[in-house]
DNA sequence: ATCATTGTTATTGGATCCAAAGTAAAGGCT
DNA sequence: AGCCTTTACTTTGGATCCAATAACAATGAT
């Protein structure tokens, strides 16, 4: 197998979040051993940790099974996680931004604009702006310097489309994409401002509308083309 | 041993929670099992559930120790429960509450009521506010109707003092204590008020507030006698 | 004397075995 | 024929065994 080095519990996360297993499907401890090739033991373990990151749930007193994802549930996630990042956004508004996270977060939002400055978007560039993404959100929610609030965070990006970095990128329509990320960058620019500013509330308010940006915004891009 | 019917995760969570092993203590596998009279391998399922409840935190590669807790973990912990109570009190209160959810409510707001209105508190009061307290918030995060939501919730309740039913209780001051649970109650048919009226972000910021109650009303209450 | 290297020990990860519990199926009874 | 009971099988939980590895200690070299 191609990826022997990384964990079976990674694995596990990816292919139930590709969709592999089927939503409510049973999986039994021997029939995953035999798959991943290896004893029952290491799977038990990771059946554990998955069901407390909520991608399995226990169906009866039979194992566990495949945890189904609604629309709704999607949903709810990118809530949770405005929440908790407009909360992280928020301490660190109002505890002061150090100078050194300033300089971090500026230096991932002059990326940004550089890679939308051209007017248009690549294939190429989807991969990139993700990476920017990610430090920038990585970098306030590090800053708020909480572990506790980290660790939700985290442990809800776990949920499949949840994570900030996860947009769905539509290659087929790389306009409408390009629009997307132009309000993210400036939606990043604004947050940027705000916790500069000390504006605890706003930063918060901010970050919460921007966590929204890949559920409500897709269609009101398609309506006004 | 007395509690012999409870799980292995269940009575760890309780001695970790308790403070019966020090803050950045390593556990051995070993060591546990022996002190419940159990094998390794329960203790190993249970140290990957605690990780993810974040209890116990890996020692680089040799096991786990005791997550330690500061008092700002505490209070972001609050805070963490504020922003998600809050956040399913607005869906609630914007997807509209259904009938049998504002009749739980206000049974328990009658039951605190009666509580309260002798005008001083009780030693065996303190359970039944408790019991009170956590029917009510159960209710509003069962009825906002998202497992995801709820999971969050209930995931960051594992962590000690987090928890919207651990009040500190403070049985040598019973006349604060009761000024407070005062304070909570009015909370509480404030928020129900903000529910039935369909003011989401009304009942959002008084849930946030409520989550609060813990943390910053006692100084202020001492101050003020 | 200090540092590196090697050998020992403690501890975790994985595999296998056994027991317990639950489910499905087959057979018997009304 | 339908339902209950009993039996066989599947599957998970717990215990034990073995291997891999990291920490520790001791010994030797510079």
């Amino acid at each position: 197998m191609s990826d022997d080095d990384k964990s079976l519990v990674s694995r596990l996360r990816k292919l139930i979040g590709a969709g592999h297993y089927h939503p409510g499907e049973r999986l039994g401890e021997e029939a995953v051993a035999e798959q991943f090739g290896v004893s029952r033991t290491p799977v038990r373990l990771a059946f554990r940790t998955l069901e407390q990151e909520g991608l399995l749930q226990r169906a009866g007193k039979r194992g566990f099974m495949v945890r189904e994802f609604t629309q709704a549930d999607v949903h709810c996630a990118v809530e949770v996680r405005g929440v908790l990042e407009g909360l992280a956004a928020r301490r660190l508004a109002e505890r002061g931004m150090p100078q050194d996270v300033a300089e971090s977060l500026g230096f991932w939002i002059q990326k940004g604009r550089r890679l939308l400055d051209k007017g248009y978007l690549l294939e190429a560039d989807i991969n990139q702006w993700s990476d920017i993404n990610s430090h920038f959100h990585g970098s306030i929610v590090g800053a708020a310097d909480s572990r506790v609030v980290a660790d939700a965070i985290s442990r809800n990006n776990h949920l499949p489309f949840a994570a900030a970095d996860s947009i769905i990128i539509d290659s087929e329509d790389l306009a409408r994409e390009f629009k997307k990320l132009q309000l993210a960058q400036f939606h990043h620019e604004l947050i940027f401002q705000s916790l500069k500013s000390g504006e605890g509330a706003r930063a918060e308010m901010l970050m919460r509308e921007h966590a929204l940006i890949g559920l409500r915004y897709p269609e009101l891009l398609a309506d006004n083309p």
